[in-house]
DNA sequence: TATTGTTATACTCTATAACTATA
DNA sequence: TATAGTTATAGAGTATAACAATA
């Protein structure tokens, strides 16, 4: 679009997209028998950080459509690990919530990934840990641009 | 799983789950007509950055099985993005590669994502965009770990 | 026997569209 | 009229299983 655009920015536009794809696809093959899902475990980190939630408010917070919240709040439901209550003001809206069980639960079913995850991070030199580490509310940040 | 483990490198690790998957989710929203998925453009990068590939290769670098990426190889093919010739020596093998056509599309239709994710790091300062571009080639180092 | 690729089938995640209930 | 949530349907991406051809 912009004639002027720096190279390296176009060049860091390219690699960061392959890299995060590829990491994605990664973490979701390191699954195992009842593991949750990155969406299932991104709304429950999501709802343990800021309490109870909309589906509207947590379908914006998650850049998807309140129609694909309620399906991945439906699985957790189901499982036992959110749970609903009506808007005290609002008939409309209805708050969902960890239950006592889900942040137990989320712990365990997404201790696959996180195992592997941790494994490969251990790996990298402790230079390279900080680079990674600083790097990672800057992603969160461009997620949320 | 290791009890001695360090609880920052804990915390390292659901940030960056977290801030993948919704950067990730983010990118993939980020959609237009005619636009190429994720997988379409990591696997035309690929055969960009290292030529001729065939299913069974691509799939192992992607981290995807061999059928999915049969079916990912599928759609470009349809897109005269990808043409595929026998390998020279092993029957069974069938060598994929770009087309003429097909580094020009996956620029063009790669377009809407590039953009918008070059806009989104154009508005970091460039201490925090030199600290990003630093952690690109470490991502890519877990995903292939 | 092992490997490459294909076909068939199913599941997850997400989308769009249409509907109901409440504001 | 606008908003929150639900239901129905469809598409993309990936998986597993079964098969054919070649090594």
């Amino acid at each position: 679009m912009d004639p002027s655009t720096d190279p390296a920015l176009e060049a860091a536009v390219a690699d960061l997209t392959l890299a995060v794809g590829q990491l994605v696809r990664r973490l979701r093959s390191v699954a195992s028998p009842s593991a949750l899902t990155l969406s299932q475990l991104s709304a429950l980190a999501r709802l343990d950080r800021q309490g109870a939630m909309t589906t509207a408010d947590l379908a914006r917070a998650e850049s998807i459509k309140p129609q694909s919240m309620g399906a991945v709040l439906a699985g957790l439901e189901q499982d036992g690990l959110v749970g609903r209550r009506p808007h005290p003001t609002d008939g409309r809206q209805i708050l969902f919530a960890l239950t006592p069980a889900g942040a137990e639960e989320r712990r365990r079913r997404g201790a696959a990934k996180r195992e592997w995850l941790l494994t490969a991070l251990a790996e990298l030199d402790p230079a390279d840990l900080g680079t990674l580490v600083a790097a990672i509310p800057l992603i969160k940040r461009l997620a949320e641009s």
